[in-house]
DNA sequence: TCCGTGTATAGATAGATGTCAAATTAGATG
DNA sequence: CATCTAATTTGACATCTATCTATACACGGA
């Protein structure tokens, strides 16, 4: 079983109304924070934005270690973090890597700071 | 001065383009880590919820204290989280102090999400 | 089959963070 | 002015996290 694809995908369950919405439970609140977890990082976002505006909306784990001044294991890490949190997913083709975002992942995020009346005064 | 209006508004500067947009550079990375570190919270992210759909928009402290099994200090330490990353505001009436949300940093979050091409395949 | 290279995991450590108790500030009221 | 309540600040502590080095795994080529 590749290793790569174990994504235990924290947000599957968590959002979907809006945060201007009717009360969200503790669960879900504490799935959506794991998903702001893993954004909480200057590393972790620039990730998401490379793989996001990559060539075919897809990057290579081999320039992405180059984009940053830290180790190869370290930039692995906030990897693995992005894709527990279910915002990538990564594929091995032959000798590298390649990782891109989950759109789904992104629409789900945008509707959740969806304003409710901003039209209405 | 008021100390409730200490903002140092992380988020005025930060983000606008989208996470698929343009390579965002480190310091823009930085900002926009520090509002997703107070969102990456299972706290904050009740508060924020129940702030945004409270009766006007605005909720008192001290409805909010009761909803959440922790202590007074607790709950102030959250908001002051939330206020410093421009999220929230906060307002004193008399004896009670009242928190809204900040429309324009819940767009901006919204419009970070937001991808490029869905419509085309 | 044995290297060489690209990624990932394991273990360790310094620094950040959530929580509480105690003390402080701000406003209302007697 | 004294005092009560609402909210914040301060200081301490246990836990979590970002990073590194060292090691292991996966694949391609000789």
């Amino acid at each position: 079983m590749s290793k790569l694809l174990d994504v235990e995908d924290v947000s599957a369950s968590a959002c979907c109304a809006p945060l201007s919405g009717p009360v969200m439970g503790e669960e879900e609140a504490a799935e959506l924070a794991k998903v702001f977890k893993a954004l909480a990082d200057p590393v972790r976002l620039r990730l998401v934005n490379l793989i996001a505006s990559g060539p075919g909306g897809e990057v290579c784990v081999c320039d992405l270690t180059g984009a940053f001044e830290l180790t190869a294991p370290t930039i692995s890490h906030h990897l693995k973090v992005l894709r527990q949190a279910g915002l990538i997913e990564g594929e091995r083709r032959g000798t590298w890597v390649y990782y891109r975002v989950i759109p789904e992942a992104l629409t789900r995020l945008s509707g959740l700071f969806a304003l409710p009346a901003l039209t209405s005064a």
